[in-house]
DNA sequence: ATTATTTATTAGTCAAGGCTAATTTTTTAT
DNA sequence: ATAAAAAATTAGCCTTGACTAATAAATAAT
Protein backbone atom coordinates (compact mmCIF):
# COMPACT_ATOMS: atom_id res chain seq x y z
CA UNK A 1 0.00 0.00 0.00
CA UNK A 2 1.36 3.52 -0.82
CA UNK A 3 0.87 6.61 1.09
CA UNK A 4 -1.75 7.42 -0.79
CA UNK A 5 -3.70 4.49 -0.80
CA UNK A 6 -3.39 4.85 2.83
CA UNK A 7 -4.79 8.29 3.07
CA UNK A 8 -7.81 7.41 0.80
CA UNK A 9 -8.71 4.17 2.98
CA UNK A 10 -8.29 6.08 5.88
CA UNK A 11 -11.06 8.45 4.68
CA UNK A 12 -13.42 5.99 3.43
CA UNK A 13 -13.09 4.32 6.70
CA UNK A 14 -13.88 7.62 8.79
CA UNK A 15 -16.59 8.44 6.03
CA UNK A 16 -18.26 5.55 6.71
CA UNK A 17 -18.11 5.13 10.25
CA UNK A 18 -21.10 7.63 11.01
CA UNK A 19 -23.50 4.64 9.68
CA UNK A 20 -23.25 5.66 6.31
CA UNK A 21 -23.57 2.76 3.68
CA UNK A 22 -22.04 4.14 1.39
CA UNK A 23 -19.53 7.12 0.71
CA UNK A 24 -19.59 8.83 -2.35
CA UNK A 25 -17.20 10.22 -5.04
CA UNK A 26 -17.74 13.95 -3.60
CA UNK A 27 -17.59 13.26 -0.29
CA UNK A 28 -14.12 11.36 -0.71
CA UNK A 29 -13.18 14.25 -2.88
CA UNK A 30 -13.84 16.85 0.00
CA UNK A 31 -12.40 14.60 2.93
CA UNK A 32 -8.89 14.38 0.72
CA UNK A 33 -9.10 17.76 -0.86
CA UNK A 34 -8.68 16.38 -4.24
CA UNK A 35 -10.97 16.86 -7.22
CA UNK A 36 -13.56 14.20 -8.09
CA UNK A 37 -11.60 12.98 -10.90
CA UNK A 38 -8.69 12.00 -8.88
CA UNK A 39 -11.32 9.95 -6.71
CA UNK A 40 -12.51 8.24 -9.35
CA UNK A 41 -8.74 6.88 -10.44
CA UNK A 42 -8.25 6.35 -6.80
CA UNK A 43 -11.37 4.23 -6.32
CA UNK A 44 -10.71 1.63 -9.03
CA UNK A 45 -7.21 0.97 -7.88
CA UNK A 46 -8.74 0.28 -4.38
CA UNK A 47 -11.65 -1.58 -5.52
CA UNK A 48 -9.16 -4.05 -7.73
CA UNK A 49 -6.99 -4.40 -4.69
CA UNK A 50 -10.31 -5.74 -2.95
CA UNK A 51 -9.97 -2.94 -0.55
CA UNK A 52 -12.99 -1.28 -1.28
CA UNK A 53 -16.11 -2.24 -3.17
CA UNK A 54 -16.84 -0.22 -6.15
CA UNK A 55 -20.11 0.35 -8.24
CA UNK A 56 -19.54 2.76 -10.58
CA UNK A 57 -21.77 5.80 -9.88
CA UNK A 58 -22.94 4.39 -6.59
CA UNK A 59 -20.03 5.15 -4.22
CA UNK A 60 -17.86 2.23 -2.70
CA UNK A 61 -18.51 0.42 0.45
CA UNK A 62 -15.71 -0.28 2.11
CA UNK A 63 -14.70 -4.26 2.81
CA UNK A 64 -13.30 -6.43 5.81
CA UNK A 65 -9.62 -5.94 4.63
CA UNK A 66 -10.07 -2.67 3.45
CA UNK A 67 -10.97 -2.01 7.32
CA UNK A 68 -8.12 -4.30 8.72
CA UNK A 69 -5.79 -2.53 6.77
CA UNK A 70 -7.56 1.27 7.77
CA UNK A 71 -7.96 0.35 11.13
CA UNK A 72 -4.10 0.12 11.03
CA UNK A 73 -3.48 3.26 9.88
CA UNK A 74 -5.21 4.60 12.24
CA UNK A 75 -4.12 3.02 15.37
CA UNK A 76 -0.74 4.15 13.91
CA UNK A 77 -1.59 7.52 13.66
CA UNK A 78 -3.08 7.83 17.10
CA UNK A 79 -0.42 6.27 18.74
CA UNK A 80 1.81 8.69 17.04
CA UNK A 81 0.01 11.15 18.62
CA UNK A 82 0.01 10.38 22.19
CA UNK A 83 3.62 10.15 21.53
CA UNK A 84 3.69 13.82 20.66
CA UNK A 85 1.68 15.20 22.96
CA UNK A 86 3.14 12.12 26.43
CA UNK A 87 6.39 12.31 25.17
CA UNK A 88 7.57 15.05 23.22
CA UNK A 89 5.11 17.81 25.10
CA UNK A 90 3.34 18.63 21.56
CA UNK A 91 -0.07 20.61 22.43
CA UNK A 92 -2.79 18.56 21.41
CA UNK A 93 -3.35 21.04 18.34
CA UNK A 94 0.14 20.56 17.04
CA UNK A 95 -0.35 16.85 16.53
CA UNK A 96 -2.42 15.74 13.42
CA UNK A 97 -0.33 17.08 11.18
CA UNK A 98 2.89 15.57 12.17
CA UNK A 99 0.89 12.29 12.70
CA UNK A 100 -0.27 12.59 9.56
CA UNK A 101 3.10 11.57 8.26
CA UNK A 102 4.67 9.38 10.64
CA UNK A 103 1.30 7.00 9.85
CA UNK A 104 2.82 5.87 7.24
CA UNK A 105 6.39 4.62 8.26
CA UNK A 106 6.51 1.20 7.63
CA UNK A 107 7.64 -1.20 10.69
CA UNK A 108 5.55 -3.25 12.50
CA UNK A 109 8.65 -3.88 14.92
CA UNK A 110 8.16 0.18 15.47
CA UNK A 111 4.76 0.22 16.48
CA UNK A 112 4.82 -2.48 18.81
CA UNK A 113 7.49 -0.89 20.58
CA UNK A 114 5.83 2.74 20.48
CA UNK A 115 2.67 0.94 21.71
CA UNK A 116 4.64 -0.61 25.11
CA UNK A 117 6.71 2.31 25.34
CA UNK A 118 3.77 4.52 25.77
CA UNK A 119 2.28 1.82 27.69
CA UNK A 120 -0.58 0.50 25.30
CA UNK A 121 -2.23 3.92 25.37
CA UNK A 122 -6.60 3.64 24.70
CA UNK A 123 -7.07 6.84 23.55
CA UNK A 124 -5.19 9.52 21.54
CA UNK A 125 -4.62 13.38 22.67
CA UNK A 126 -8.48 13.97 21.23
CA UNK A 127 -10.13 11.12 23.00
CA UNK A 128 -10.53 8.87 19.85
CA UNK A 129 -10.04 5.03 20.81
CA UNK A 130 -6.76 3.13 19.52
CA UNK A 131 -7.40 0.25 17.74
CA UNK A 132 -5.56 -2.89 19.11
CA UNK A 133 -3.05 -4.57 17.22
CA UNK A 134 -5.73 -6.33 15.73
CA UNK A 135 -7.93 -3.96 14.96
CA UNK A 136 -10.53 -4.21 17.40
CA UNK A 137 -11.66 -0.81 18.67
CA UNK A 138 -13.77 -0.32 22.23
CA UNK A 139 -15.82 2.18 21.12
CA UNK A 140 -17.58 3.82 24.08
CA UNK A 141 -21.47 5.27 23.49
CA UNK A 142 -20.83 8.76 23.16
CA UNK A 143 -23.23 11.69 22.44
CA UNK A 144 -22.23 15.27 20.57
CA UNK A 145 -22.94 17.94 22.90
CA UNK A 146 -25.66 19.60 20.84
CA UNK A 147 -27.65 16.48 21.31
CA UNK A 148 -27.73 16.94 24.76
CA UNK A 149 -30.69 18.20 26.97
CA UNK A 150 -31.00 21.01 29.70
CA UNK A 151 -30.16 19.14 33.55
CA UNK A 152 -28.48 16.19 31.64
CA UNK A 153 -24.82 15.25 32.58
CA UNK A 154 -21.89 13.78 31.74
CA UNK A 155 -17.70 14.12 31.04
CA UNK A 156 -15.92 15.39 28.36
CA UNK A 157 -14.50 12.47 26.23
CA UNK A 158 -13.40 13.25 22.84
CA UNK A 159 -13.61 16.26 19.91
CA UNK A 160 -14.71 15.46 16.31
CA UNK A 161 -12.85 18.28 14.78
CA UNK A 162 -9.12 18.41 15.60
CA UNK A 163 -7.73 21.34 13.83
CA UNK A 164 -5.68 23.78 15.80
CA UNK A 165 -8.27 26.76 15.10
CA UNK A 166 -10.84 24.30 16.97
CA UNK A 167 -8.62 23.16 19.64
CA UNK A 168 -7.15 26.82 20.63
CA UNK A 169 -10.52 27.90 20.73
CA UNK A 170 -11.20 24.86 23.59
CA UNK A 171 -8.12 25.58 25.32
CA UNK A 172 -8.62 29.50 25.79
CA UNK A 173 -12.15 28.62 27.18
CA UNK A 174 -11.27 25.91 29.89
CA UNK A 175 -13.35 22.31 27.95
CA UNK A 176 -10.96 19.44 28.06
CA UNK A 177 -11.18 16.32 27.91
CA UNK A 178 -12.24 14.87 30.64
CA UNK A 179 -14.47 18.11 32.33
CA UNK A 180 -17.30 17.16 34.09
CA UNK A 181 -20.28 19.33 32.53
CA UNK A 182 -24.01 19.82 33.05
CA UNK A 183 -26.21 21.51 30.52
CA UNK A 184 -27.71 24.31 32.03
CA UNK A 185 -29.49 25.85 28.94
CA UNK A 186 -30.07 25.83 25.13
CA UNK A 187 -31.08 28.33 22.64
CA UNK A 188 -33.84 26.65 20.33
CA UNK A 189 -33.01 29.59 17.73
CA UNK A 190 -29.70 28.81 16.60
CA UNK A 191 -28.53 25.32 18.91
CA UNK A 192 -26.22 27.37 21.28
CA UNK A 193 -26.14 26.14 24.33
CA UNK A 194 -24.90 26.84 27.94
CA UNK A 195 -22.75 24.44 30.15
CA UNK A 196 -21.26 24.42 33.66
CA UNK A 197 -17.56 22.87 33.79
CA UNK A 198 -16.38 21.29 36.84
CA UNK A 199 -19.12 22.76 38.84
CA UNK A 200 -17.86 26.15 38.58
CA UNK A 201 -17.44 27.44 35.45
CA UNK A 202 -20.24 28.75 33.33
CA UNK A 203 -19.79 28.17 29.47
CA UNK A 204 -21.61 29.35 26.38
CA UNK A 205 -20.88 27.88 22.56
CA UNK A 206 -22.23 28.15 19.39
CA UNK A 207 -24.03 24.75 17.96
CA UNK A 208 -21.04 24.95 15.48
CA UNK A 209 -19.06 23.90 18.49
CA UNK A 210 -21.32 21.94 20.28
CA UNK A 211 -21.55 19.49 17.80
CA UNK A 212 -17.64 18.70 17.53
CA UNK A 213 -17.60 17.91 21.54
CA UNK A 214 -18.21 14.27 22.37
CA UNK A 215 -20.21 13.53 25.85
CA UNK A 216 -19.90 10.45 27.76
CA UNK A 217 -23.15 10.78 29.44
CA UNK A 218 -23.47 9.90 33.30
CA UNK B 1 12.90 19.10 -1.65
CA UNK B 2 10.93 15.71 -1.56
CA UNK B 3 12.23 12.74 -0.20
CA UNK B 4 14.35 11.49 -3.38
CA UNK B 5 15.96 14.54 -3.42
CA UNK B 6 16.76 14.41 0.02
CA UNK B 7 18.60 10.90 -0.21
CA UNK B 8 20.28 11.43 -3.11
CA UNK B 9 21.85 14.67 -1.74
CA UNK B 10 22.35 12.65 1.59
CA UNK B 11 24.44 10.28 -0.54
CA UNK B 12 26.25 12.62 -2.47
CA UNK B 13 27.26 13.94 0.73
CA UNK B 14 28.33 11.11 2.41
CA UNK B 15 30.51 10.31 -1.13
CA UNK B 16 32.35 13.10 -0.81
CA UNK B 17 33.14 13.00 2.50
CA UNK B 18 36.60 11.02 3.08
CA UNK B 19 38.18 13.89 1.09
CA UNK B 20 37.02 13.07 -2.66
CA UNK B 21 37.21 15.73 -4.16
CA UNK B 22 34.10 15.01 -7.64
CA UNK B 23 31.58 12.37 -6.96
CA UNK B 24 30.61 10.48 -10.20
CA UNK B 25 27.42 9.32 -11.54
CA UNK B 26 28.07 6.16 -11.11
CA UNK B 27 29.17 6.12 -7.37
CA UNK B 28 25.88 7.76 -6.87
CA UNK B 29 23.94 4.86 -8.77
CA UNK B 30 25.57 2.71 -6.77
CA UNK B 31 25.24 4.40 -3.48
CA UNK B 32 21.61 4.57 -4.64
CA UNK B 33 20.93 1.61 -6.00
CA UNK B 34 19.59 3.11 -9.19
CA UNK B 35 20.64 3.32 -12.38
CA UNK B 36 23.15 6.01 -13.70
CA UNK B 37 20.45 7.05 -16.23
CA UNK B 38 18.25 8.23 -13.52
CA UNK B 39 21.40 9.74 -11.94
CA UNK B 40 22.01 11.92 -14.27
CA UNK B 41 18.15 13.16 -14.37
CA UNK B 42 18.67 14.03 -10.84
CA UNK B 43 22.08 15.79 -11.03
CA UNK B 44 20.66 18.29 -13.15
CA UNK B 45 17.61 18.92 -11.04
CA UNK B 46 20.15 18.95 -7.92
CA UNK B 47 21.90 21.40 -10.21
CA UNK B 48 19.09 23.80 -10.85
CA UNK B 49 18.84 23.83 -7.30
CA UNK B 50 22.19 24.88 -6.75
CA UNK B 51 22.80 22.18 -4.30
CA UNK B 52 25.29 20.59 -6.25
CA UNK B 53 27.82 21.85 -8.88
CA UNK B 54 26.99 19.88 -11.95
CA UNK B 55 29.59 19.49 -15.23
CA UNK B 56 27.95 17.09 -17.16
CA UNK B 57 30.88 14.18 -17.82
CA UNK B 58 33.04 15.25 -14.93
CA UNK B 59 30.85 14.56 -11.75
CA UNK B 60 29.68 16.65 -8.82
CA UNK B 61 30.62 18.61 -6.12
CA UNK B 62 28.36 19.91 -3.23
CA UNK B 63 27.54 23.16 -2.60
CA UNK B 64 27.38 24.91 0.59
CA UNK B 65 23.69 24.72 0.80
CA UNK B 66 23.69 21.37 -0.41
CA UNK B 67 25.75 20.81 2.29
CA UNK B 68 23.89 22.36 5.05
CA UNK B 69 20.29 20.42 3.79
CA UNK B 70 22.31 16.65 3.57
CA UNK B 71 23.69 17.47 6.87
CA UNK B 72 20.12 18.28 8.10
CA UNK B 73 18.86 15.10 6.67
CA UNK B 74 22.06 13.16 8.68
CA UNK B 75 20.63 15.30 11.94
CA UNK B 76 17.22 13.90 11.81
CA UNK B 77 18.46 10.16 10.78
CA UNK B 78 20.94 9.69 13.45
CA UNK B 79 18.50 11.12 16.20
CA UNK B 80 15.72 9.03 15.03
CA UNK B 81 18.47 6.24 15.46
CA UNK B 82 19.22 7.16 19.03
CA UNK B 83 15.55 7.58 20.06
CA UNK B 84 15.10 3.74 18.31
CA UNK B 85 17.76 2.20 20.72
CA UNK B 86 17.96 3.99 23.67
CA UNK B 87 13.42 4.70 23.95
CA UNK B 88 12.15 2.03 22.18
CA UNK B 89 14.98 -0.54 22.47
CA UNK B 90 15.77 -1.24 19.44
CA UNK B 91 19.26 -3.36 18.39
CA UNK B 92 21.92 -1.48 16.69
CA UNK B 93 21.53 -3.65 13.36
CA UNK B 94 17.56 -2.71 13.65
CA UNK B 95 17.45 0.87 12.91
CA UNK B 96 18.89 2.00 9.68
CA UNK B 97 15.68 1.22 7.42
CA UNK B 98 13.87 2.60 9.98
CA UNK B 99 15.60 5.73 10.12
CA UNK B 100 15.96 5.95 6.59
CA UNK B 101 12.48 6.89 6.10
CA UNK B 102 11.62 8.72 9.96
CA UNK B 103 14.78 11.24 8.48
CA UNK B 104 12.12 12.46 5.83
CA UNK B 105 9.48 13.56 8.13
CA UNK B 106 9.25 17.60 8.00
CA UNK B 107 8.56 19.07 11.03
CA UNK B 108 11.27 21.40 12.78
CA UNK B 109 9.84 21.34 16.07
CA UNK B 110 9.97 18.02 16.05
CA UNK B 111 12.89 17.42 16.05
CA UNK B 112 14.03 19.82 18.58
CA UNK B 113 11.65 18.79 20.59
CA UNK B 114 13.46 15.00 19.61
CA UNK B 115 16.64 16.30 20.03
CA UNK B 116 16.31 18.00 23.84
CA UNK B 117 14.49 14.22 25.22
CA UNK B 118 17.07 12.23 23.89
CA UNK B 119 18.92 15.09 26.19
CA UNK B 120 21.24 16.36 23.06
CA UNK B 121 23.04 13.20 22.21
CA UNK B 122 26.42 13.57 20.55
CA UNK B 123 26.83 10.38 18.62
CA UNK B 124 24.41 7.78 17.22
CA UNK B 125 24.35 4.06 18.11
CA UNK B 126 27.08 3.28 14.99
CA UNK B 127 29.54 6.17 16.66
CA UNK B 128 28.52 9.01 13.54
CA UNK B 129 28.53 12.27 15.13
CA UNK B 130 25.25 13.70 15.05
CA UNK B 131 25.45 17.66 13.45
CA UNK B 132 23.53 20.62 15.53
CA UNK B 133 20.66 22.38 14.17
CA UNK B 134 23.55 24.85 12.57
CA UNK B 135 25.02 21.76 10.65
CA UNK B 136 27.89 22.01 12.97
CA UNK B 137 29.60 18.29 13.29
CA UNK B 138 32.55 17.39 15.85
CA UNK B 139 34.65 15.37 14.61
CA UNK B 140 37.18 12.85 16.20
CA UNK B 141 40.16 12.06 14.37
CA UNK B 142 39.31 8.12 13.81
CA UNK B 143 41.21 5.50 11.93
CA UNK B 144 40.07 2.48 10.37
CA UNK B 145 41.52 -0.49 12.61
CA UNK B 146 43.30 -2.14 9.19
CA UNK B 147 45.46 0.99 9.31
CA UNK B 148 46.96 0.51 12.84
CA UNK B 149 50.06 -1.46 13.61
CA UNK B 150 51.31 -4.00 15.95
CA UNK B 151 51.00 -2.80 19.49
CA UNK B 152 48.53 0.51 18.68
CA UNK B 153 45.88 1.01 21.10
CA UNK B 154 42.87 2.76 21.23
CA UNK B 155 38.98 2.19 21.63
CA UNK B 156 36.30 1.44 18.92
CA UNK B 157 34.30 4.64 18.43
CA UNK B 158 32.29 4.03 15.31
CA UNK B 159 31.48 1.23 12.10
CA UNK B 160 31.79 2.21 8.72
CA UNK B 161 28.77 -0.04 7.60
CA UNK B 162 25.96 -0.20 9.60
CA UNK B 163 24.06 -3.46 7.84
CA UNK B 164 22.42 -5.81 9.81
CA UNK B 165 25.03 -8.49 8.64
CA UNK B 166 28.05 -6.37 9.71
CA UNK B 167 26.40 -5.43 13.45
CA UNK B 168 25.11 -8.65 14.59
CA UNK B 169 28.47 -10.01 13.34
CA UNK B 170 30.23 -7.82 15.67
CA UNK B 171 27.87 -8.76 18.65
CA UNK B 172 28.40 -12.28 18.10
CA UNK B 173 32.14 -11.25 18.28
CA UNK B 174 32.42 -8.96 21.11
CA UNK B 175 33.39 -6.10 19.81
CA UNK B 176 31.25 -3.14 20.34
CA UNK B 177 31.23 0.61 20.66
CA UNK B 178 33.75 2.03 23.27
CA UNK B 179 35.37 -1.31 23.23
CA UNK B 180 39.35 -0.55 24.81
CA UNK B 181 41.68 -2.74 21.77
CA UNK B 182 44.95 -3.37 21.10
CA UNK B 183 46.55 -4.86 18.29
CA UNK B 184 48.47 -7.69 18.69
CA UNK B 185 49.09 -9.26 15.26
CA UNK B 186 49.00 -8.40 11.82
CA UNK B 187 49.07 -10.81 8.65
CA UNK B 188 49.94 -9.02 5.39
CA UNK B 189 49.09 -11.57 3.04
CA UNK B 190 45.87 -10.54 3.40
CA UNK B 191 45.70 -7.97 5.75
CA UNK B 192 43.60 -10.21 9.05
CA UNK B 193 44.45 -8.73 12.09
CA UNK B 194 44.32 -9.98 15.80
CA UNK B 195 43.54 -7.69 18.19
CA UNK B 196 43.34 -7.92 22.13
CA UNK B 197 39.32 -6.58 23.55
CA UNK B 198 39.29 -5.12 26.87
CA UNK B 199 42.44 -6.63 27.46
CA UNK B 200 41.01 -10.11 27.99
CA UNK B 201 39.77 -11.23 24.79
CA UNK B 202 41.09 -12.20 21.46
CA UNK B 203 39.90 -11.33 18.20
CA UNK B 204 40.72 -12.60 15.19
CA UNK B 205 39.49 -11.05 11.70
CA UNK B 206 39.63 -10.37 8.36
CA UNK B 207 40.68 -7.48 6.11
CA UNK B 208 37.25 -6.57 5.19
CA UNK B 209 36.12 -6.26 8.75
CA UNK B 210 38.35 -4.18 9.91
CA UNK B 211 38.25 -1.62 7.23
CA UNK B 212 34.55 -1.25 8.59
CA UNK B 213 35.88 -0.45 12.29
CA UNK B 214 37.04 3.06 13.13
CA UNK B 215 39.31 3.58 16.61
CA UNK B 216 40.41 6.31 18.61
CA UNK B 217 43.88 5.87 19.73
CA UNK B 218 45.17 5.78 22.71
C1' DA C 1 -42.26 11.72 -18.93
C1' DT C 2 -39.20 14.95 -20.24
C1' DT C 3 -35.90 18.28 -19.06
C1' DA C 4 -32.53 20.34 -16.03
C1' DT C 5 -29.20 19.77 -12.59
C1' DT C 6 -26.00 17.40 -10.04
C1' DT C 7 -22.75 13.80 -9.66
C1' DA C 8 -19.41 10.84 -11.48
C1' DT C 9 -16.43 9.01 -15.07
C1' DT C 10 -13.34 9.29 -18.95
C1' DA C 11 -9.91 11.42 -21.91
C1' DG C 12 -5.95 13.77 -22.14
C1' DT C 13 -2.02 16.30 -19.84
C1' DC C 14 1.70 16.95 -16.42
C1' DA C 15 5.61 16.22 -13.04
C1' DA C 16 8.36 13.02 -10.35
C1' DG C 17 11.23 9.07 -10.45
C1' DG C 18 12.14 5.07 -12.09
C1' DC C 19 13.74 1.94 -16.24
C1' DT C 20 16.16 0.18 -21.02
C1' DA C 21 18.35 1.11 -25.28
C1' DA C 22 20.85 4.18 -28.07
C1' DT C 23 24.22 7.68 -28.37
C1' DT C 24 27.88 10.67 -27.00
C1' DT C 25 31.94 11.91 -24.43
C1' DT C 26 35.88 10.82 -21.88
C1' DT C 27 39.48 7.77 -20.70
C1' DT C 28 42.54 3.97 -21.44
C1' DA C 29 45.25 0.91 -24.25
C1' DT C 30 47.59 -0.15 -28.16
C1' DA D 1 47.28 8.96 -32.87
C1' DT D 2 43.93 5.92 -33.20
C1' DA D 3 40.99 2.30 -31.55
C1' DA D 4 38.65 0.12 -27.76
C1' DA D 5 36.51 0.42 -23.40
C1' DA D 6 34.22 2.74 -19.85
C1' DA D 7 31.33 6.31 -18.20
C1' DA D 8 27.72 9.44 -18.77
C1' DT D 9 23.90 11.38 -21.12
C1' DT D 10 19.78 11.45 -23.91
C1' DA D 11 15.60 9.55 -25.86
C1' DG D 12 11.71 7.21 -25.11
C1' DC D 13 8.71 4.59 -22.14
C1' DC D 14 6.32 3.35 -17.65
C1' DT D 15 3.67 4.12 -13.17
C1' DT D 16 1.68 7.03 -9.63
C1' DG D 17 -1.14 10.62 -8.41
C1' DA D 18 -2.47 14.96 -9.44
C1' DC D 19 -5.19 18.27 -12.69
C1' DT D 20 -8.84 20.32 -16.44
C1' DA D 21 -12.24 19.70 -19.92
C1' DA D 22 -15.49 16.85 -22.02
C1' DT D 23 -18.91 13.39 -21.53
C1' DA D 24 -22.13 10.24 -19.40
C1' DA D 25 -25.19 8.66 -15.83
C1' DA D 26 -28.26 9.38 -12.04
C1' DT D 27 -31.32 12.34 -9.67
C1' DA D 28 -34.49 16.20 -9.15
C1' DA D 29 -37.79 19.35 -11.02
C1' DT D 30 -41.25 20.56 -13.80
MN1 LIG E 1 -1.40 10.44 6.24
MN1 LIG F 1 -6.34 12.35 16.99
MN1 LIG G 1 15.94 8.19 3.50
MN1 LIG H 1 23.86 5.42 12.06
Amino acid sequence: MTTAEENYLKAIYHLSEDGKKSVSTNDVAREMKTKPASVSDMLRKLGEKEMIEYRKYYGVHITEEGKRMALQTVRKHRLWEVFLVDKLNFAWDEVHEVAEELEHIQSPLLIQRLDAYLNYPKFDPHGDPIPDEFGDVKAKPRVALNEMEIDQMGQIVAVKDSSAAFLKYLDKVGAYIGARIKVLDKVEFDGSIEILVDQKKNLFMSKEVAVNILILQS
